[in-house]
DNA sequence: GATGAATGAGAATTCATTCAT
DNA sequence: CATGAATGAATTCTCATTCAT
């Protein structure tokens, strides 16, 4: 932690990576592409990861965290369903980002889940701890369907990013975060 | 003096292909896995595609043409809903292999997206195709709000399709079409 | 020799492949655009030529026969620099063909030589045939040293018709000719 | 601690490729061959070269300057005459490796020409500062027609290295390079 | 620790040639 | 004889990973 090197060639390189991960997809990303958008030699990046595998790894583990900051975020709103139409504003906030490259979160989990390594597990875990949250605060709004009403949030959200990615249209996203909003509001008591 | 070539290796390639890329993902898949599948001996597949994208091009047609044939055969149903539930208990229907590999076309969808051949345009088509059939059942039943509820329901197919998936749980998909069912029966005027 | 047949399959083989060996080159000349400039199914090809090497062998044979025609109608003229001079102008016929393609002769002499096979031979003898004519030329213009007239005039038509390609100027060639024209006036008694 | 590296795997590269293209030829090189001939493994081609294309283009460099070296060393001579013997001299010093190969130039050129990447061109570049060299000193002869002489000359060396290639006749080169020599005497003023 | 270079295991693609009717 | 289809060997190219300093 002094600043004899840049401070963290390893976040570096893991933040590189989430970006690029997103942009390029995990299959089309090379080692090189992280490397340089980290401004690490390729080489080095051995130093940090033995592997191709644990650099993404590393990676899901920086998205989660950014993840985890946000809903960190959110719990200081007062009331459930201000904190889960946070969240789908947050979900929603760069439609124009998503349309080029969808949900950087699940563009993952579907391209990692074709792969026998370990990786789906990881953004699996990530994906968990959103839901695990969307299900809490519908089980504070008092509804005793709350696993049913958190996927079906967040298939929605998930579902319409694919829409919006395939067909390269960010209103897509808007008008559905809308309908979703409203839909929240209908179910308070 | 057999029935001698088996007839349509065209086809049989073609329909490997969407299999294969369906379990294994584009850019796992290599000629090889889908030749192999096939069972036609790599070098010939050139006779039939000139390139790997033609393959690819081939599938999507496919696969394209599969959906069709389900549509076609929706219309016979008499109510916009009847068609909608049973639209939605085919997507459903099969939910361990959702939760093993995805929905076949929401997975080719988010990983030709990617590309910047015109694949992902091939894949865009064949999911406009059957997102405009769901707003004309929507319209159909009076709603003024067709074109939004048809993106809602598909993304919610979608979306859960990709949790199914991520948590390889099929009991997700099995539920959420439930409850998508009863919101459809919630619509009726 | 009914026409039960197209006339010469063979011919029609070999003479396409004249053509195209020229225009694309030996090395990138595949069979199929031999058989598709003759109208030849390829698999058909082979029942005339056992081998590529014995269709090129055939096309060598073709273009040979080619060259000794327009010699023999050469033979017509009275006096040997009538003869050679209207044989230059019969080579620098067509200065833009060879701006774009070379001389048919050198390049396959050029692209035959790297090869091992026996080709090399073939074309060869069809150079000779024209380099002896051309040396008989000047030994009957009473030139003791007509063999070293007779490789000079062959190398600078071959010659400038590589420059003419490589520059893809039409005008070099047309140039040297006049040049060789008035050389060979000089030569007279 | 040895002298590690031996220095300049790239310029062994594109060394290399010059021998290699012109014993094999263009079209019949393979990348194999010329990562063998320079003792470096293929994959490792690619670090140097991101394409075959690309070596080609740096083998044809190297070529050039060969020959910029070889004309700078002319310059010393004090005639235009002396400079274009010893040019002369210089193209016909090996006419066995002539024989066999032909000259290096001419057969690049001749190949090259069938390509539509633009090779071609660089080719081309390097035949014309010769054959500009070659003007220049006619032009300080006094000549008028300095470009057409330059031409002639060109010409004739490349030809008659196509006709020794063919023929697989040293002497001829050897023969006709005394008649151009001579030829070049007898344009002294 | 840092780094440019090295290496080899695939992958797509091309094509002469052969085969089955 | 004719012909669409089949086949496999060769070739270029890519990249994760390793090595030598």
């Amino acid at each position: 932690m002094t600043d004899s090197k840049r401070p963290g060639k390893r976040e570096r390189l893991a933040g590189a990576a989430v970006q690029v991960l997103h942009e390029r997809g995990v299959e089309k990303t090379t080692l090189a592409d992280i490397a340089r958008a980290a401004d690490v030699p390729v080489g080095n990046v051995y130093y940090y990861f033995k592997t191709k595998d644990q650099l993404i790894q590393a990676a899901i583990g920086e998205h989660g965290r950014e993840l985890d900051t946000l809903i960190a975020g959110l719990e200081q709103l007062p009331t459930p369903q201000e904190r889960l139409k946070a969240l789908l504003r947050g979900w929603m906030s760069r439609p124009d980002v998503t349309a080029r490259y969808g949900c950087p979160t699940g563009t993952l989990a579907s391209e990692l889940d074709k792969r026998d390594d370990g990786l789906d597990k990881a953004i699996a875990g990530v994906m968990r701890r959103l839901l695990d949250w969307v299900e809490t605060q519908f089980a504070a709004m008092g509804r005793a369907d709350a696993r049913e009403l958190a996927v079906g949030l967040f298939a929605s959200y998930q579902g319409v990013a694919l829409l919006t990615n395939t067909f390269r249209d960010p209103e897509l996203m808007t008008v559905e975060g809308h309908r979703l909003e409203r839909w929240i509001d209908s179910l308070a008591v």
